[in-house]
Formats: C-alpha cells, structure tokens, sequence
DNA sequence: ACTGATACTGATACCGAATATCATCGTTGC
DNA sequence: GCAACGATGATATTCGGTATCAGTATCAGT
C-alpha cells in the first residue's frame, strides 16, 4: 500500500491485451485437475492475465466489480496453489501477486513504477546448497527478491 | 500459522532466559535515539529478547498479558525501525519477528522446528548485481530466506 | 527534589483484508 | 436430459493491526 501509492505511473504499465491462447491454457490446465470451467472463473483469470505488474488481491476485486469478492480470492488462491501465480514480496512486507510462466525464478522489482522482470539465468542455488550445508543444515527451498530501478526508471 | 501449528517443540526451543545485558544495551541505543525507558517497553524488549524462533506479534502480546496489545504493537515496530529486530518471512508467506545480532544476514529457516539460524557468510550480493545490471536494473537490495531442516531435526 | 513539556500507555473503537457460511446456481458425466 | 456436486456470491464473521485520546510516567532544566 505505502510502496503502491508513491508509484510512478510511467507508460509501459498499461493492463496487458489478455491473450486468450493464455487463458485457454489455464483454464485446460485447472480443467485436467478437476476444477470447472466456469465464467466468473475465466473473468478472475483474465484479470490475472491483464495485469503488467504485481496485484494485490483487493485490486483484482476493484478490477472485477460483477465477480463477488469470495470468488475472486478463491479464484486467485487456486491459480497460487497450482503454481500459475506466483506471489511477489515488496519491500515494506506487502504481498503481491503476478502470473507466472512456470518454472523456478526470481523478479527484479522495479521500486519507481512497481514492475516485475524475470531473473532466470541466476545460479543462487549451488551457493545457498553449500551455505546451508556448512551450518548443518538440509535446504529445500528458498525466497528471493531483489529491489531496485529498471532502465526507464533509473534514466527517464 | 498454518506452519506454526506442526511444528514440532524440540528440546532446544524453551524460552531463552533474556541476558539482561542484551535488553539494557538496546534500552541504552534507544536512549540514544530519544526514546525513553519505560517499564512497559523494557517488558517488551525483554519478551522479544526471551524467544528462540522467530515470533508473531499476535505471540508476544499472549506472552505479555499485562501489556496492552497496543504498546506490544509500538514496542515491536520501534525495534524494527531502528533494526533491532529483523523480519522473517515464512514459506507460506507469514511474517515474523526475530531479535536481530545487526549486520546484513539472511536466515535459514527450519520448517520442522521453526528455529531460525543465520546465514551471514554468503556472497549473494555480487552475484544478484551482476544478474540485476544484465537485466538493465540498478540492483539497491534484496530479500532472501532459505527454508530447510536444521541438524537436530534431520536426524532425531 | 520540584516541575513542566511531552513521550508513552492502554482501553477502546475502528479499519481493511481475508475467510466461513450456506442457500442457490451452473457444469459436467452419465 | 438429469442427477450429483463443484462453484458462486451475499452476508456475517474473524483476525491482525492501527487510530484515538484521556490519563500517566519520564526526564531535562531549574
């Protein structure tokens, strides 16, 4: 909320054309798990998809006016739970949520517009392996974020 | 929460007896600060300074009944701001709270015991801004938990 | 020690985010 | 079709945390 509020809201965070090939392919995936295809349903999806940067759930809601309040947090919690969001961490503790492509990485949060790139080519793992290993310990998995400045914030 | 409550109560998680020279050194950078000492603070202080995993608020207000829950809140945040306590954040994303020895450190966390040991001789830094500037962001800070099993629980 | 400015306290009210409830509706398998 | 049952959404409720504010305790300056 205080980090949303002092957002600079600069062109490139207009809602995204959701692609409905993207959609089509969550729904499938939710629908090889059981769960129906259901309208109210797709419209939570879709939301997710417009995004360009993270959302909080309580925005999704705003997004989406006819879809009622419960169904879009349990919208959103299933799209979690089977790993097609991910959720983003701020700096001052808020927790976000974004679409994700699958697959393990990490985001570079934007700290002036809010956006989230992808870092995927980072090879955190091995060192945190050895880390943890040399303090007794058995890691299984991690968290990271890393703030800062894209490039059309940092030069505008 | 949801992990809270399976966490297996080792041995080695009793409340800490709080050193006094750990509660009044903090009181004294306090002072320094402005802040005054007051009784219901120092209770505070020392409640925090008593717990060996990290803790919710909602824990350390149960473990002052006769402080309002108010005052607990404005303690808490006080020694977080001033970077006396430092914020731990669970896998399933609830925060929590832990006295913090300063210096930049990350934790690892057991999900078995919940104990929390720190991680300070990892050389993340370097590699996150070399990974941020090839992605064209200004990197100024990251958030890393690293979630395992310490040695008592691997192998009890 | 006294004292006054003011930081602090804590009971309470309040707020926003999220979940539980449950009658009703819609989807899907048959 | 139709029955079974997952999904929906209005509402109530819970829960963590904050704002308010009258009264209190602290501490610097005398």
């Amino acid at each position: 909320m205080a980090v949303a509020s002092t957002l600079r809201h600069t062109g490139h965070n207009h809602p995204r054309p959701p692609s409905a090939a993207v959609v089509d392919d969550i729904v499938r995936r939710l629908s090889r798990q059981g769960y129906r295809d259901t309208e109210p349903r797709r419209l939570v999806i879709n939301a997710v998809a417009a995004q360009r940067r993270p959302f909080t759930a309580e925005e999704l809601c705003a997004a989406l006016p006819c879809v009622g309040r419960a169904t879009v947090y349990r919208g959103l919690r299933l799209l979690v739970e089977t790993g097609q969001v991910c959720r983003v961490l701020l700096e001052d503790g808020e927790m976000r949520y974004q679409l994700s492509r699958g697959g393990h990485h990490h985001h570079l949060l934007c700290g002036a517009c809010g956006i989230a790139a992808d870092l995927d080519d980072c090879d955190v793992e091995g060192m945190l392996q050895n880390a943890a290993r040399a303090a007794g310990f058995q890691m299984n998995g991690h968290w990271l974020e890393v703030y800062g400045r894209c490039g059309e914030c940092v030069r505008p």
